[in-house]
DNA sequence: TTGCCTGATATTGCATACAAGCAGCCTGCC
DNA sequence: GGCAGGCTGCTTGTATGCAATATCAGGCAA
């Protein structure tokens, strides 16, 4: 996406730190010292000052005059609005696959899927979740549109840490392979508007897994 | 978006920049000299570098390692891809606004569309196309989404540069009004995928009209 | 003439130094 | 006892200096 032949200490210190918030080692609304970071990863704090305002762009972080960065930290209603805007991109992206992929995409797509059918047939969550991200991964790169594909995987990065475990409900596999073989279908027979739908269905009770999952913890 | 109270160089720095970068000062290609710039702007390279590696996020410029940065100048099929984006967004941005509009929104939209209609009615293509861009940010806001809402404008703003001129085309005035009425029609009427279809064939419409402008300039 | 190597130049990347603004506290006054 | 004002320390913002690398011109050899 960003990465370069030869990173600079910046680009480095930038994915170091985007790997941190994304993996929950630094917690949102945790003040990010310049000073502190610069030392901490043995650099100059000007690498560091070019990393975070690089991170704000990405809404990562949120950066004050004066006043510093701190990791952005979401409210429900910012996670419901990133889960919602996750499954309109992933619709956008399996509406423009259907119409722009190649044959060869295509047959690569029905492959994909018939291993997972497998793999949801024998039950193995983690490795379906492996080819989960990998079928998605394909229906982004599907859509043939830089800027969609570019900002649905970041999308994707900033929701992940808040949809943990989700293939450990029990059914889940099944269900959610049974939609793909929806999206699959639609894609393959180039039917635009039924991937979108199928698609915005598939992501759509992902989501409500999460909030029940959320409403669990809350409670 | 990112405006704070009291702005920094940096920031002010990159807002210049990527006016320069929009309206055509700063063309496509176009080498940044870290120096010149910092010259020119009568700044220290300091705050010119962060402007830059900002700018680099939102893709008006691309900068790669101890190589310098140049203004991202678009390919025909990039040209493109953002029109494809833009279209795609801005159909969502209807189907959400079509879910999530307030009832006070919806009533407001259809004034503006009201207003539209008798400037349309009038002929007169500036304060028509000063209200078209409200009328479209006022979906987007309707859209309740942060997320897709900044994108969205983002991407309106890229394509800025590319599609001048737009209403001059005769005729293109009373068509685009038709073509609100329909997304206005649908969205009032809570109409998600009408919503969506219509936006779509709307800014499909005004891409189609753009090809054909380039296609004369280049011809 | 063409290709490659080599050195000079210029530009980027990073570190350090300096200046400016904010936070918290302490003191003095009401 | 409470509050206003100023002061101190710390953090950020900017400038400058140094090291490393890409670019390009020129020369040499094939």
């Amino acid at each position: 996406m960003m990465h370069s032949d030869n990173p600079t200490l910046a680009e480095k210190l930038a994915t170091a730190i985007a790997d941190g918030i994304l993996n929950g080692t630094l917690r949102p609304g945790l003040r990010l010292d310049e000073t502190g970071l610069a030392q901490q990863h043995g650099v100059s704090r000007t690498p560091v000052r070019e990393a975070l305002r690089q991170l704000t762009m990405s809404g990562l972080i949120d950066m004050r005059p004066r006043k510093g960065a701190i990791v952005s930290k979401a409210t429900p209603e910012q996670v419901e609005s990133l889960f919602v805007a996750m499954a309109e991109m992933e619709a956008t992206c399996a509406r423009l696959a259907a119409m722009s992929m190649t044959p060869v995409e295509r047959r690569r797509l029905q492959a994909r899927h018939e291993a997972m059918t497998a793999l949801a047939g024998a039950g193995d969550p983690d490795a379906y979740s492996n080819a989960n991200v990998a079928f998605h991964s394909a229906i982004y790169a599907g859509a043939h549109n830089a800027p969609i594909a570019e900002y649905t995987l970041g999308l994707r990065r900033r929701v992940g840490p808040f949809r943990r475990a989700q293939f450990q409900v029990e059914g889940r596999l099944t269900k959610s392979n049974q939609e793909h073989d929806a999206v699959v279908r639609a894609i393959l027979s180039g039917d635009a508007a039924g991937a979108h739908a199928a698609m915005l269905h598939h992501v759509g009770l992902v989501e409500d897994a999460f909030e029940a999952f959320a409403g669990i913890k809350v409670a």
